[in-house]
DNA sequence: AATTAAATTTAGATTTGTCTAAATTTAATT
DNA sequence: AATTAAATTTAGACAAATCTAAATTTAATT
C-alpha cells in the first residue's frame, strides 16, 4: 500500500506523540503538524477507513498495528538518511533534519534496504536515535536521562530527545555531540542548572530544560 | 524559487522533447507525460506566468532561459543519484530510473552539491548521458551513432537514448552496457540488422531500431 | 475555397489537502 | 447542577492538479 505525503507525516507525528500520552488529541496533533484543528479532524477520518489508527470523535486517536508498522518504516528511512548525510555526504549533524524529512518519502524498499547495506546496517542514527530495523524492530541502549545522574560520573552522550535547530545549535557551540563524555561537576538547586565538564575540552553550564533533553550512557557506547 | 514536482515533471519534460523540434506541441507532451492535452494547456499557462515557459495559444510552447537553467538543474539531480544508486547502492543500471524520478525532486542544493562531491564530480551517469555541472554546463563526448559505424571496427558503448526499460533488458541480455567494447560484424542490407561482436563474449543479432539507439565512440572512453 | 480532420483550448467537474467560522461536545469551575 | 471555557467537529470554501466533453482553431484534403 502506498500512502501520500501528508498521510505519512500524520502518521510520524502520531506515532512520536504517542510516545508520551496513550490516545494522541486533536490538538496536540494539529500544533505539532503546524495546521488547524479542523485539517486534523478530516485527516483522520482517512486515516481511520484506511485503518492506520483507531479514532472516535472527540476522544483522540492512537496508530492500529498496521498504523506503527507504516511508522516505524518511516522512521527507519528518516534516520538512514540522516546517517548518510551525515557519515557519507559530510553534512554537519544539526542540519540534516529538514533534507531527511523529504528522503523519507521516497517509496522503494529495495533503495532502504541498499541504503542500510551501503551504511552497514546502523543501529543508531546521528543523534542517537535507534533506526528500526527491516521488520520494524528496535534495538535498545540502556539510556538514562541526564538530569538523573549523578555529579562526578563520567558518561557518554547518548541521544538528544529535544532536536529543535536552537538546541542542536547550543550543543555544537559547546562541542557536546553524539558520542561525546562528559561529567557533572555540580548541580544547582537554586534553577536546576548543571555545571559540566565536556571531558578533555570546556566546562560549560546548562540549564535544567537542556539536561532533560539529553540521554547518555556508561562510559563508552558501542553501536 | 521552489517548484512543485509536477511543475519539474513538465519542465524537464519539455526540456526532453525539445531536442527534437524547435516547438513542443500539447499532445507530444500530453503523450510523453502520460496525461491529457487539456491538463498540458492549463500548466502552460501557469508556466508561462513563471516566465519558465514561452508559450502562445495553438503555437505550442519552448523553455526560456530560466527554464533551461531549472531542467538542467534537474538533469544533473536525476543522473547523480542515478549513478549513486549504481556505483554505491550496487543496483543494476537498467532499474534505477523510476527511483531517481522520485530523488531528483529534493530540493536541496547543498545535497546535490555534496552528493556530487562524494561521487568524484562524476561527468557521466550510468547510461553514460552527461551530468551538468552546478552552473548547467554539459560535458561533451564526441560520439557517434552505431548505425553510422563501418564494419569491423572496435568502439566503445557510450550512451543509449532509448532508455525503456525493454530496450535496457535487451542490452542486459546480449551483455552490452556503457563501456563495452563490440564490433559490427556484418551489416544486412535487408531489415538493416546487424551482426555484432561483443569483444571477448557473445555473438548477436540486433535490429536497426537498436543500433538507432547505440551512440559509440572510438576504442577507450575517458571519464 | 470549402470541407473534413486533427490539434488545442475552454468550461465545468473532481480529488486531495487545506482553511475559516460556526456549531457541538467535553471538561472545568463556580 | 448550571455555567463557562476549552477542545473538537461540521459546513462550506479554496487552491492545485487533474479529468471529460464540448467548442474552437489550425492544418490537410478534396
Amino acid at each position: 500500500m502506498i500512502f501520500s505525503t501528508s498521510e505519512e507525516n500524520y502518521i510520524k507525528s502520531i506515532f512520536h506523540l504517542q510516545q508520551f500520552a496513550e490516545l494522541v488529541n486533536t490538538n496536540a496533533l494539529a500544533t505539532e503538524m503546524n495546521t488547524r484543528a479542523a485539517s486534523v479532524t478530516d485527516m483522520l477520518k482517512k486515516l481511520k477507513t484506511k485503518k492506520l489508527v483507531q479514532y472516535e470523535k472527540y476522544q483522540g486517536c492512537k496508530l492500529t498495528e498496521v498504523g506503527k508498522k507504516v511508522a516505524l518504516a518511516i522512521v527507519r528511512k528518516h534516520r538512514l538518511w540522516e546517517l548518510f548525510l551525515v557519515d557519507k555526504l559530510r553534512f554537519d549533524w544539526d542540519s540534516v533534519h529538514p533534507i531527511a524529512e523529504e528522503l523519507e518519502h521516497i517509496s522503494s524498499e529495495e533503495l532502504v534496504n541498499k541504503l542500510s547495506d551501503f551504511l552497514g546496517n546502523p543501529s543508531f542514527d546521528p543523534h542517537g536515535d535507534p533506526i528500526p530495523d527491516k521488520n520494524g524492530k528496535i534495538p535498545l541502549l540502556n539510556q538514562q536521562c541526564l538530569s538523573d545522574i549523578p555529579i562526578k560520573k563520567i558518561v557518554t552522550i547518548s541521544s538528544v530527545s529535544n532536536q529543535s535547530a536552537q538546541m542542536l545549535e547550543m550543543l555544537k557551540h559547546y562541542h557536546i555531540v553524539l558520542g561525546t563524555q562528559i561529567m557533572i561537576l555540580k548541580k544547582f538547586e537554586f534553577d536546576g542548572s548543571s555545571e559540566i565538564k565536556v571531558i578533555k575540552k570546556n566546562v560549560c553550564i546548562i540549564s535544567e530544560q537542556v539536561t532533560k533533553n539529553l540521554f547518555v550512557h556508561d562510559i563508552q557506547k558501542k553501536k
